[in-house]
RNA sequence: GGGCGGGUGGUGGAAUGGUAUACACGGGGGACUUAAAAUCCCCUGGCCUCACGGUCUUGCGGGUUCGAUCCCCGCCCCGCCUACCA
């Protein structure tokens, strides 16, 4: 018997496949279909393909093999994204060329394509550094130019101000430079930029004409982040601030401006007595660290400008503040604070004390209680405030019923409570004054309450223990003493029933020092904020309810952010949502101070890197004719051989520090010029490849109209989840310009993409260099075999699925392929096998043999065209269990046998073609054949066939399985019910009640119902 | 906070309204062997039972249905992406 030797056979066949171009695709073959099967090409590092890779493209390979032997005519391209980073990097420490370390790479990475068994077009390969292709994409860069789409602003770069350098965002971890751990800056310096955000529209609407995962098109919706709105101008002294809003609706309780630290008019408005401390804020937020910016639930910061506005509804004058939660970078870097109506300007209302005026009534669906105090304080004036104002909230608001409101005991108090119990939830608050503070306390414990947020105000003496009264403050304002006991609370315990408890008190409340209070507030709540409360402070300094200010202070930590009547807004109260904010901005529009508008969170795509390893911008700074493309005949701009590759100290690209190089003459005027340093992305090359290696060789173009005209959409795009956003979302963006532009037969690129899951660690961490725990497919090749490590790979978990490598399933895989072999051995020695073997069944035996064949030809087929290629090799697997199982194998190996194992044989080794194609190669050669079994066909099978003679009934008795048994598919639903009754476990559960139902499904069960 | 996935044996996973746990890994037992490895065969969700069989079980709680891992409603947990985008 031969011995499998994947060692000998795999090489063997790989150099057989080079050597006759059996992967050929052509480029306007129209007796066949075609199928363009792309792969993202990948990066040549250093440290050669990983499991990552070796998951991507042998999913691609099957797919095109699958493909291929069903007789499409099959594009599967290969090539190399090699400028960027890490190549430069790699170069400038082990001082070599980049251009040679890619090259070392690339021969790496060519050589563990081959081991791989991959069945790809090496005549179209492709390198994004070579000047043949960057030419090309130099082209390109210059039509985005012509049109006005490749721009140059002031940019902020990444910087790390100890190496002096610009950074990518990849070299920025955690807000620090990855290689020195310094904070890293923002410095602005002049950049190329495409606008990528003149086709956000295009780009989402796009989508609708594709098929990707919702979980990828959703995301690039997301990302563009597409929003309807309106610019509104507000009137700060002689300037306009001009702000963006989605919800017009709410101006009128817009109660202040905010403006990001950067925007221009800022320096303008501020009034001497605030500039330093304006100033000195802006400074702050310029300097402010990655770090910073990206903790969410950081407190908002902030300043006054000690300029105002005016609310163009209520009239009502709004200070203009300055704060880093409102981002430059987006809408007009400016906006209007609605606090009643907005998180974000809630909580910063919240922090410096600003007015808020609710012009929505929220719907009434949460419980807030008010248990006031005593008497002594003026609560019975706040008492109907405090009630509007959580009314605004959203708040039903209930109070106890108290018979005698008065001096009521703890008891009476707990008593009159007790009814209101139930009606308090999660979303409850339960609001305290004075001595009420100790009794909701005692109440929540009473009844074990979960609500939202306690808030107490100004509790109770803080120099007695928390909860009792003393009575001496009544004897002194000589009061009828009313006999008060108060049980000590454990204040610790209602931790864990408030979400969060707010102690209010006053500086000036005569009654309670208010340090004391904070004392004990820091003591006795772990949970709980201390905070000043300014209507109290009102009330304190004896105002009452008439003179409240405007300014209404926060007092609970939601707002009502949906939609809802408005209130409050003159005019246009009772409007509500579209029709409110159509009315206002209507009304705005006519006296020329507001206008519907789009944004987007797309930004435009920053597209200069201050590197060497890229392609050159072909681009030329003329002193009088500014910035001026390179003619076309001059492309493509190489790079030029350089000593260091090091950036430079001033931000600029190493390229700026070569004179012969940048010195250069203007193409328009012949005069002295400079050449640009920056260099593209390495995002850059990536996003056309797919359209060169439809006609790679061309250098007349980047490709011919006729072979993208043939080759067309890309039909099945294979990559990796974390493009979705970048590369996915830029090629598509030159994809829809270049059609614009008349350049590409075709609307989008890809017409189907999909993404592989991660390969993680067999210990469930990611796989990683520094931990160790990484594997490397050359050594899976080297032990097991390329066909071993492919079936694994597809059997592991659906193709999508993150899911933990196992050298142990590993094994089982290696098991598999190895019975699958030596079945192949038995049989080809025990028949001798001809091509002219009969065709079609025989007795029972064959009949059985030939329906598992043509049954698996029928999964295989299915699962693999649905891309769930591990039920495609358990499917395989069941068949090889089924042939190789001792009583079928037996009969197979006797002469008689012959023909039926031959059609039995040969299907499977068709069959596992796509996923072990070296194997497969081998057996086919042993079986016989000339050719390839690659192109040798897909197997059909016989639909009259796989019909079973005999199917198997379940039989429920009230839905529970009772028994089964075996009829022909044909039998009548009383033939079925006859069957199912005579079983005599149905009839003893049968017995017990009356029949009421009996469902029949055919071919599949019968169901009885019994009462 | 937002978006998108997901939760099934000891493990990876199968089943998209009809016998839950296919296929594989791991584990147990056996055959072959002087022995081991490899290979082959049998068993393998929990509980009760000598057995026949019964009973429970797909994150939790409800609902629809003769019947729910699958559909609907409400929760909990995990993962990925994103994040002060007005």
């Amino acid at each position: 018997m031969k011995k499998y030797d994947p060692k000998t056979i795999e090489p063997k066949w790989q150099q057989t496949w080079a050597d006759t171009k059996l992967y050929a695709a052509i480029t306007g073959d129209t007796t066949r279909a075609k199928y363009y099967m792309l792969t993202e090409f990948p990066y040549p590092s250093g440290a050669g393909l990983h499991a990552g890779h070796t998951r991507e493209y042998t999913l691609g390979d099957v797919m095109a093999r699958h493909k291929r032997m069903q007789g499409y005519n099959v594009l599967y391209p290969m090539g190399y994204d090699a400028f960027g980073l890490p190549t430069e990097n790699f170069a400038i420490k082990h001082k070599i060329r980049p251009q040679d370390a890619t090259a070392q790479n690339v021969a790496v990475f060519r050589q563990q394509f081959d081991s791989l068994g991959l069945s790809i077009d090496w005549d179209r390969e492709v390198n994004t550094t070579h000047p043949d292709y960057y030419r090309w994409t130099q082209w390109l860069f210059l039509k985005f130019f012509e049109e006005g789409l490749a721009y140059q602003a002031e940019m902020p770069i990444n910087w790390c101000p100890f190496e002096k350098t610009g950074l990518s965002n990849e070299e920025v971890v955690d807000g620090k430079h990855e290689r020195c751990g310094t904070p890293v800056e923002k410095k602005l310096i002049k950049q190329w930029m495409l606008k990528i955000t003149a086709y956000a529209d295009r780009l989402i609407e796009g989508l609708k004409t594709v098929d990707y995962p919702s979980r990828i098109a959703d995301q690039q919706v997301n990302w563009i982040g597409r929003s309807e709105g309106a610019e509104i101008d507000f009137a700060v002294g002689d300037h306009k601030v001009t702000v963006y809003t989605t919800r017009p609706d709410t101006l009128a309780g817009a109660t202040f401006l905010v403006l990001a630290p950067e925007h221009p008019v800022v320096d303008q408005i501020t009034t001497d007595d605030q500039r330093q401390e304006v100033e000195a804020y802006v400074k702050q937020a310029q300097g402010e660290s990655e770090i910073d910016r990206q903790n969410t639930d950081r407190t908002k910061t902030g300043v006054f400008t000690g300029a105002y506005s005016t609310n163009p509804i209520t009239g009502a004058k709004v200070p203009v503040w300055i704060a880093d939660y409102v981002l430059a970078s987006y809408g007009t870097g400016a906006i209007m604070a609605v606090p009643a109506h907005d998180e974000r300007d809630f909580a910063f209302a919240a922090a410096f004390d600003l007015p808020t005026s609710a012009v929505m009534a929220a719907p009434r669906t949460k419980t807030a209680l008010l248990l006031h105090g005593l008497e002594g304080h003026n609560q019975k004036a706040w008492y109907p405030w405090l009630k509007a104002q959580l009314e605004s909230f959203g708040y039903n608001v209930i109070a106890p019923n108290m018979p005698n409101a008065e001096f009521p005991t703890l008891e009476e108090w707990l008593a009159a409570l007790e009814p209101l119990a139930n009606q308090l939830g999660p979303d409850s608050v339960i609001i305290a004054h004075s001595l009420g503070a100790p009794t909701a306390a005692q109440f929540i414990l009473k009844h074990q309450l979960k609500i939202k947020h306690l808030l107490l105000v100004a509790p109770t003496f803080p120099d007695m223990p928390w909860g009792a009264y003393p009575k001496e403050y009544f004897s002194t304002n000589g009061q009828n003493v009313h006999d008060i006991t108060m049980v000590p609370v454990d204040w610790s315990k209602l931790a864990s029933a408030a979400g969060r408890i707010t102690v209010f008190a006053s500086q000036n409340d005569p009654y309670i020092p208010y340090d004391l209070l904070k004392q004990h507030v820091a003591a006795n709540l772990p949970k709980a904020q201390f905070t000043t409360f300014p209507a109290m402070q009102h009330f304190s300094e004896g105002g009452n309810i008439n003179t409240l200010p405007a300014a209404i202070p926060v007092l609970v930590d939601d707002c009502f952010t949906g939609y809802a009547p408005l209130i409050n807004s003159g005019q246009f109260n009772g409007l509500e949502g579209a029709e409110a904010k159509q009315a206002i901005i209507k009304h705005l529009e006519a006296k020329g101070s507001a206008k519907t508008a789009v944004k987007y969170k797309l930004r435009d795509w920053i597209f200069s890197r201050q590197h060497y390893w890229g392609e050159p911008i072909p681009i030329v700074h003329c002193e009088h004719c500014g910035a001026v493309p390179v003619p076309e005949d001059q492309l493509p701009i190489t790079l030029p051989d350089v000593e260091h590759y090091e950036p430079t100290a001033t931000g600029e690209s190493p390229l700026a520090a070569i004179t012969d190089w940048v010195n250069t003459t203007c193409p328009k005027c012949d005069g002295p010029a400079k050449r640009e340093t920056d260099t593209m992305p390495n995002w850059a090359g990536s996003s056309w490849y797919y359209l060169r290696y439809m006609d790679a060789g061309n250098n007349q173009a980047f490709a011919s109209p006729e072979a993208m005209k043939y080759w067309g959409e890309v039909d099945l795009y294979l990559g990796g989840m974390e493009h979705t956003t970048l590369h996915l979302l830029y090629s598509r963006f030159w994809h829809q310009f270049f059609y614009d532009q008349g350049l590409v037969p075709t609307t989008e690129p890809y017409a189907a993409r999909r993404g592989q899951g991660i390969v993680l660690a067999a210990d469930g961490r990611k796989m990683s260099k520094s931990i160790g725990n990484v594997v490397n497919p050359t050594d899976i090749i080297e032990s097991y075999g390329a066909d071993t490590l492919r079936l694994y790979i597809l059997f592991m978990a659906p193709y999508d699925e993150t899911t933990p490598w196992s050298e142990e399933r590993l094994a089982g895989a290696s098991r598999f392929v190895w019975r699958v072999w030596a079945l192949a051995q038995e049989l080809i020695e025990a028949h001798a096998f001809t091509r002219a073997m009969k065709p079609g069944p025989g007795d029972a035996f064959e009949t059985e043999v030939d329906r598992a064949t043509h049954k698996a030809i029928k999964k295989v087929h299915d699962e693999l065209g649905g891309m769930r290629f591990n039920t495609a090799v358990s499917a395989l697997m069941e068949y090889v269990n089924f042939l190789s199982g001792a009583k079928t194998k037996t009969r197979l190996l006797e002469p008689a046998s012959a023909a039926v194992a031959w059609r039995a044989l040969n299907t499977l080794v068709q069959l596992l073609a796509p996923i072990t194609p070296h194997m497969s190669e081998e057996l086919w050669q042993q079986l016989g054949w000339e050719g390839s079994v690659h192109v040798a066909g897909w197997p059909k099978y016989d639909p009259e066939l796989i019909k079973d003679d005999v199917v198997v009934i379940v039989v429920q008795v009230n839905g529970k399985v009772r028994a089964n048994f075996a009829i022909s598919p044909d039998a009548t639903e009383a033939e079925l019910t006859e069957a199912a009754l005579a079983d005599p476990n149905v009839a003893k559960y049968l017995n017990d009640g009356k029949l009421v139902k009996t469902i029949v499904v055919p071919r599949k069960l019968v169901n009885f119902v019994v009462k």
